[in-house]
RNA sequence: GUGAGUGUAGUUCAGUGGUUAGAGCGCCAGAUUGUGGAUCUGGAUGUCGUGGGUUCAAAUCCCACCACUCACCCCA
């Protein structure tokens, strides 16, 4: 076996890049809609700023991380989320002077070090949005709001979507204190790993599966008893907001979410065609990361999609678009004799706004046709020696089989006036082929 | 990082120690001396994932590595 694309990373084949085109679209158009305008960071960021915005202590930063070292020594790491570029950025440019909240979406490759399988990858895409600048909970709806609508103009119907509030840096602490010295009291009934978790982390103690964990977790106190009079809320406000604009949602107590930096909110869409309800689009409040990477106290919120979670589902529910580019005539010759003319005209069509194409491997007519026939190609303009004689090329419609000669100072005009206005291609489609059946 | 399964033509797969490794689809050509998708006929495919070992003999058995898939961990 030849090279390969290395582990975990795969090529998106002209197949597929039309689909990928179409959901990008979709997002950038809704962005616009909602007032978010699109902000590109690099793809590698000094390690220490993931350190200190994802967290020294998460599993991305821990284990996943492609860090290396550049020729002058310095610690760099391809990005393992979009989120704390877009701080970074937002601090460095001072970007807040354009008037707060600051509202911005990214869409590009992500890097962590994985074991892949469906759906994860080492090399991943997500879109994501961040509103910095404001905690003002209606911003949170609004955020919530774009990520259900791109999914829903995307056709992804079967999710659910999970919120909850994790609360702020006044009451968390005191809560996690309850919740710690009750896990110690349980400790004999919890897993190894949740064991570990209750003295590091004990949040994500709930995000394990195992029933004898479930069990314990089922009785611990919740967040929601904790929460300061502020977040309990902003928590209110947020839910009443989505049950104003109709959009349906669950509340998960035991929602926590992995990347440290969330405050109050945290929310998750999960498809829910298969058992393991995979995580499409995860987002949540972080009021004071923009601090944590050295800006003034600011609030924020946002969420990422997984792109390659998002092609997933449209497969699977087969609503994946066909997108391939059209070819709107083929050019064919008959023998060698041709070639110079027919590729003349081939190039006098593109320059007319006409996708035309040609064959170069010098093969039969008749592989021509098929080749023609492969693409999709509607017309095919015929060139042989009759049409050289009468200074005039065949005109073919391959779905009708209807042909006519058409005169070689008329035929790129015709060609032109037939595809130069993209709205108008498929009338004008049926307009050509009335006329050449009428002949 | 842990555990399991898989790796044969472009593709989907058959072949479990014995000549020159097969089939469907696709591709190319011809039947149709200038015309596509249907039909018929013919043709080309391959370091049997890579490297090592066992054997008179390995796609087949053993080991290592690589890749893919699934589960775990975690997440998008």
């Amino acid at each position: 076996m030849a090279l390969q694309a290395p582990r975990g990373t795969r090529d998106l084949l002209p197949e597929e890049t039309g689909q990928w085109q179409y959901v990008e679209t979709t997002m950038r158009t809704l962005c616009a809609r909602y007032g978010f305008q699109e902000l590109r960071t690099p793809i590698f960021e000094y390690t220490q700023l993931f350190d200190r915005g994802v967290g020294s202590d998460t599993d991305i930063v821990e284990k996943e991380m492609y860090t290396f070292q550049d020729r002058g020594g310095r610690s760099l790491s391809l990005r393992p989320e979009g989120t704390a570029g877009v701080v970074r950025a937002f601090v460095e440019h001072h970007l807040e002077e354009a008037g707060l909240p600051v509202k911005l979406y990214y869409l590009g490759p992500m890097f962590r070090y994985e074991r892949p399988q469906a759906g994860r990858q080492r090399q991943f895409h997500q879109f994501g949005v961040e509103a910095l600048g404001s905690e003002d909970p209606y911003l949170d709806v609004e955020v919530i709001d774009l990520g259900w609508t791109i999914l829903q103009a995307l056709k992804i119907d079967a999710i659910r979507l999970e919120i909850n509030c994790i609360g702020c840096h006044l009451c968390r602490p005191a809560y996690e204190k309850t919740l710690k010295t009750y896990l110690q009291d349980h400790r004999d009934q919890l897993c190894a790993d949740c064991q570990r978790r209750s003295e590091t982390n004990p949040l994500r103690t709930f995000d394990c599966k195992r029933s004898s964990c479930q069990a314990v977790l089922a009785e611990a106190p919740r967040i929601s008893d904790a929460l300061c009079d502020a977040c309990q809320q902003h928590f209110e406000t947020l839910c009443s907001g989505l049950d104003m604009l109709g959009i349906p949602y669950q509340k998960t107590a035991t929602l926590v979410r992995g990347l440290d930096y969330y405050t109050r909110t945290v929310f998750e869409f999960k498809e829910t065609l298969t058992a393991e309800a995979a995580t499409v689009c995860g987002g949540g409040r972080y009021d004071h990361l923009v601090a944590e990477i050295g800006g003034k106290d600011q609030p924020g919120v946002g969420f990422g999609i997984g792109m390659e979670r998002v092609m997933l589902l449209l497969e699977q529910a087969s609503r994946m678009p066909s997108t391939r580019e059209p070819i709107d005539v083929y050019v064919a010759f008959a023998s060698p004799q041709q070639q110079g003319m027919a590729f003349d005209l081939v190039s006098q069509l593109r320059r007319q706004g006409v996708a035309a194409e040609i064959d170069h491997g010098r093969r039969s007519l008749k592989a021509q046709m098929r080749a023609a026939a492969r693409k999709g190609v509607r017309l095919v303009l015929l060139l042989g020696e009759e049409e050289v004689a009468e200074q005039a090329v065949t005109l073919r419609d391959m779905e009708t089989g209807a042909q006519r000669r058409i005169p070689r100072t008329e035929i790129v005009q015709l060609l032109h006036q037939q595809f130069s206005s993209p709205d108008a291609i498929e009338l004008q489609m049926r307009g050509a082929v009335h006329e050449i059946n009428g002949c």
